[in-house]
DNA sequence: TGCCATCTTGACAACGTTTTCATTGGATCG
DNA sequence: CGATCCAATGAAAACGTTGTCAAGATGGCA
């Protein structure tokens, strides 16, 4: 019964083929000296004519790693945020020989489920970008690192939550994103031009909206321009769907339409609020200004073009899955990193019209 | 040396802590009859302590199979196209305990590559979203095969180059898109709102638009209508990025203003048309129309929201989830489906004026 | 009481590698 | 010419499972 499967051409028979020990194959597959080059010709024959392919398999049971596979947890692929960033992982790792397990946390999945699963599959190494990361989520991180298997993380600067790894902070690698300052110098722009109500669509819950770190950056700058902040213009709880900016917008103007500059999670919401808004026959940016965050590929062809925050992403990606390989390699002390968002003027925004 | 490693916990030393046997043990964990109630308990209890977890790779290694991981190869998970589809596969392959190794075939590499990786992390099953196939992708098909690896495919159908792989026919899934009907339907409206110069967006080289199952199904509509089709209003080579359509569309405008409607490649190139021609100060749909492939998310968010053909991708990418799952539990005969392409009208398109 | 059937358990081979150790044979050197 | 060394090779253990087989224990039945 156990033979029933048909299996890839292995070391043994190619050492049958060669007349030689499974040993010397094995040599000759991973290059070591100590092989005549006769011998090392006839097992390279052999090794084309039947076509071997090492069993990874194998390789890593015995070596206990070197599965040269990566975990990639994102919150959404559909998501033209994550899926830069994805691809940009997976370049990376493709180029280095390594293959990509994703991961779609979001459908309210558990991410400890996840890591679980990429632990059972002895992955060499984990990103993650999901941002919270559950109590067991965090133990499955613990016991990565414990197994030596390298872990990075994107996450965004500031965030209270962030708390709960803190103790891991010297043990993962750390990209940090500064949404923070990106807001600030996002709501200080739309303050120059003069906005003085800004609403808010806020993909996470209300309770979130107290200590987000791009909220309180908003907060600030509002505060500091002796500006006062108007829970009535903040829609709540709105997730991360590109439908999501259409409801929220929606749910705004059936509140007030005492607004003249509206900020968005990020750009997916605010390309669909841009479109409700246009619906509504409310000119943009004439009399309300559209704010975006991430700057996504879309954002420079909607209508009008939009104002946003750029956020790396592909610098992202790249970082994570470059500092797994290298981690892989050879571990090394971890390193954070942090990268600025800036922001990018396009036509969502204008001057505010007395 | 080989102990250097720290290591997950093994059941034989669950075995130890439980005082029974290594095979006691995997009977527990498997589920297995003919063990008594009280070791059965004794055991569970040594693994809730010691938090064991089956190393996926041994037993995928003695099973020749069930590693419980499936390869999916999309052209850019950065399209959204291939995202949503990326996305419903993770989806049902999570929820079958699956999962996904993602793989990008753009950036020009060579599909054989990936396939050959996936052999060599033996995956139990491959889903293809990513069209064209070389012979030696091929090739790898036939070898997952001869292995009873289960392949299924999504293409376009009346494609010429399938012929390469039709003797395979039989033994893959497939799943079909009907572009060619659904770019008939596309044109046939268009026609019927007057337009009789329409222009054309494409991805591929020259030479795949003379037998595109698409641009075969515009060119016979044209010409069941007694229109001509003009060459010098196709722009070919675009490739399949954002800015793509962008480009396509500046290119068009610089040889010509003589058309009312431009039928774009997808979605993406679509909506960065759009954008060109409102810098252009050409109304969209007043004097052109613009049809897109698709109707991908932000079609819907567009400025005019865009008409296009729907093409089912969140279904694509379950059915080939599907698929591939209920194959790897029992080889069964392989199923062919086809899925319609609809048209969606919405507001970028209009009767063309005098 | 004795025998057979059934339930419970353990020993062991196998999966395809890597790696350590042992063996061979020829070359080198004094 | 004998001792020594090293290159070339092979044998075998180990990685963590699964599955087969055999053995021991238990209970039912005649």
């Amino acid at each position: 019964m156990l033979l029933e499967v048909k299996r890839l051409t292995t070391l043994r028979e190619i050492a049958r083929a060669a007349g030689v020990s499974v040993s010397t194959v094995s040599r000759v597959v991973n290059g070591y000296e100590h092989v005549s080059d006769e011998v090392r010709l006839r097992v390279e024959r052999a090794i084309r004519e039947l076509n071997y392919q090492p069993n990874q398999l194998a390789r890593a049971l015995v070596s206990g790693k070197n599965t040269r596979q990566i975990g990639l947890l994102v919150y959404d692929v559909a998501n033209p945020y994550f899926a830069e960033i994805a691809t940009a992982v997976e370049n990376v790792a493709y180029q280095n020989g390594y293959s990509v397990i994703l991961c779609n946390s979001s459908e309210g999945r558990n991410t400890a489920v996840y890591l679980q699963t990429l632990i059972r599959h002895q992955v060499d190494g984990v990103a993650i970008t999901s941002g919270e990361m559950d109590p067991e989520g965090v133990e499955c991180l613990e016991r990565l690192l414990q197994r030596d298997i390298p872990v990075v993380i994107s996450r965004e600067r500031y965030w209270a939550s962030n708390a709960a790894m803190d103790h891991l902070n010297g043990s993962i690698g750390v990209m940090e994103l500064d949404y923070y300052t990106g807001s600030k110098i996002a709501t200080e722009y739309l303050v120059s031009l003069g906005h003085e109500r800004i609403a808010y669509l806020y993909s996470l819950s209300g309770s979130n909206f107290e200590i987000d770190p791009r909220v309180l950056g908003f907060k600030e700058v509002l505060a500091k321009n002796g500006l006062q902040f108007s829970e009535d213009l903040v829609v709540c709880n709105l997730g991360f769907h590109q439908s999501s900016g259409a409801r929220g917008m929606l749910e705004l103007l059936s509140r007030t339409q005492d607004f003249t500059a509206v900020i968005a999670y990020n750009d997916l919401l605010a390309i669909s609020a841009l479109a409700v808004l246009r619906e509504e026959g409310i000119q943009v940016p004439e009399q309300v200004s559209v704010m975006g965050f991430d700057n996504i590929a879309a954002s420079q062809y909607t209508y009008p073009p939009l104002t946003t925050v750029h956020v790396p992403k592909s610098e992202q990606g790249e970082f994570m899955a470059r500092y797994l390989i290298s981690q892989i390699k050879e571990r090394q002390p971890s390193v954070q990193r942090r990268l600025p968002a800036e922001l990018v003027v396009r036509q969502s925004t204008a001057v505010r019209k007395a």
